[in-house]
DNA sequence: GTGTGTCATGTAATCGGTTACACGGTTTTT
DNA sequence: AAAAACCGTGTAACCGATTACATGACACAC
């Protein structure tokens, strides 16, 4: 037994295809009886239109393809919520696709996509994926995330440079002076730019750098953790490229027997949600994850609207990290009289975010 | 200018659509000459194949549909992950469809995947998604993860009344004696299977039982641990639905001046990242959820490779959790002896965990 | 020289929808 | 009463690929 197709309902309710389309998809006109004569025939045969062939027809997908790097995480699932409940509300589906660590394979999954999706989202924060991603596309309306801001072509990207330097300066203000970073790896643009933005406000502040090469991964920041421990000069504030790192470094230092942040601050990036559940609560740059997916989304659906028409919207976005300081960076011992305030804060904050949380969640 | 098509292709090398075809997918003998024109002009034409289309004439879209209840939280994105490196090992794509939180979500969610995909996994913890997905599916072959053993239909459940047992039975054993629940939201079969296994084994142990009602959220944890630190009676531990909810207890507990596990010991469900990251760490019920995701995966693709012939395959497949001992519900003061030992214990663990954090991230 | 087999290639049907256009029947306009 | 407007319905082309089958060329055997 085949699935029945528009021709069995046409069959059935003795009309003719273009009839049981009219009435199915709402569009043209069509007497109450046709209307019910189909209706009926539909529902005795389980008939379910078939999207696919539906949408080599109208070819639109209603699909958004969304091409991500091989990191996962809580950064790119929360990406992914964003964009999942904006999808939803627009009447789009997602098709992700992952693992694309070198242009080659990222390469492939593009093409893969033509004739299954209306557009992509690329993240891929490598040096020349943008210009690959274009090419490879044709046609198809790409919003880029790849951390290189490429002008020209519509894109979202996030000031990583100027978070960089917001985390230092916060660091600097606090009294720290031997400032390490945990990088993220090299060739990814995000991490570069960090990087080079840590470099530059050390520099600003007359400061000796020291970076220690991760990953992105927890593991890594907790190796990079335990080799920044057995140091003879030891850091007093560590910058991590990312919370994943800066939850691993932290529990290699709190291992080592160092107090956070007493002994070491740490500082991390993203804002992921368990920034704010580690203990001591984590000091980052905030982005709001799930926000900027929503974001990036319905400005794709927007550009898919248009498309063809005003060639109009080519910005690219920038989002800015904003600072939360939470315990990992404020030192109690300095300053004993706001050694209670300062935990307590951290506990009202961590009350506070939590219903923070059910807000993002509906 | 539009996308090139295989037409135009056939056109500018002189020769027909179905030796391109032949030549581009490998498929049926041509000859060296015919075949580099055919290269030739799709590399000039940046032709890039039409996978809607495609799909449309072999009946094969090389994609998987995932029904999900809601993308929040680690539970899912971390299922996602498993499938998604799963599905690009077999060649397959992943089209994700979430927040279907009453049947009839589900339900559109399901038949507007026809013409989409080869297959489906639909996890949906209600009591008649089941048959719902079954019936609207058609022939598409589905994998169902709703939680309740449906004999008959290829499924995988986790052993949640056991595993629930097993929480009751640790605390019971390292002698906690008002022992709490934070039940998941009614309805959902996986809570109720939960509550359940509390529900029997508190009264194998003759304990009186005491259940708050949460919804699988961190915020709901939360607000059940507010409420069970007020009572008269405190509770000495609390086993949470799921490590969402035990950790935002965790919080509201240690927020009252409770100490984790000296006053109250807590443990969760599932083993989800953040369980052995917070501090204390969390004892819980481990599910190798990556590993269950990839195993559905490969499993719904062996039904599709299947598909109409032998019908062997409708067995429920169990997953049994296993209990993760950590150190928020192993008392320190209950025996001083084992005290430094218990939390070395956990430092321990913590560190030997992290690498193994990264096996299952590659 | 005819018959037969092999092999590359082309023609056209097909997948399951949508939709432009044609058509016949009412109703309204003048 | 004829013309115009309108409306519901059907026919068939189309979206962009795959592929069964037909065709024609060529080689080899007899």
């Amino acid at each position: 037994m085949k699935a029945a197709t528009i021709r069995d309902v046409a069959e059935r309710a003795e009309v003719s295809v273009a009839s049981v389309s009219r009435v199915l998809s709402g569009t043209g006109p069509v007497t109450e009886a046709t209307r019910n004569r189909v209706l009926d025939a539909a529902k005795a045969l389980q008939y379910v239109p078939h999207s696919g062939a539906r949408s080599l027809s109208t070819s639109k997908t209603q699909t958004i393809g969304v091409i991500l790097p091989d990191l996962y995480g809580e950064f790119f699932s929360e990406l992914i919520r964003g964009m999942d409940v904006a999808a939803r509300s627009v009447g789009y589906h997602l098709i992700v696709s992952s693992s694309h660590d070198d242009a080659e394979e990222a390469s492939a999954a593009i093409r893969s996509m033509r004739g299954r999706v209306d557009g992509l989202i690329v993240l891929s924060p490598h040096l020349d994926a943008a210009n690959l991603a274009a090419g490879l596309a044709g046609r198809t309306p790409i919003l880029l995330m790849n951390g290189g801001a490429d002008a020209g072509r519509p894109s979202i990207v996030v000031d990583n440079h100027g978070g960089a330097i917001l985390a230092v300066e916060h660091l600097v203000a606090t009294g720290r002076r031997r400032i390490a970073h945990i990088s993220g790896p090299a060739g990814n643009l995000e991490a570069e730019a960090r990087l080079a933005g840590y470099l530059q406000a050390m520099a600003r502040a007359g400061l000796p750098t020291s970076v220690v090469e991760g990953e992105f991964t927890q593991s890594s920041g907790h190796a990079a953790g335990v080799e920044l421990a057995r140091r003879e000069v030891r850091p007093d504030a560590v910058f991590a490229g990312n919370d994943n790192m800066a939850v691993g470094a932290m529990l290699a230092l709190q291992d080592a027997g160092l107090r956070v942040p007493e002994d070491v601050a740490i500082i991390g990036f993203d804002d992921v949600p368990i920034a704010s559940l580690v203990r001591p609560g984590l000091t980052t740059l905030r982005i709001h994850i799930a926000e900027t997916g929503r974001s990036a989304l319905e400005r794709l659906v927007r550009l898919i609207n248009a498309a063809g028409e005003a060639v109009a919207d080519t910005a690219c976005e920038i989002v800015r990290p904003e600072l939360v300081v939470r315990p990992s960076s404020h030192s109690a011992t300095q300053n004993q009289a706001h050694s209670v305030l300062s935990d307590s804060g951290g506990r009202l904050r961590a009350r506070a975010e939590t219903p923070s949380l059910k807000g993002e969640n509906s």
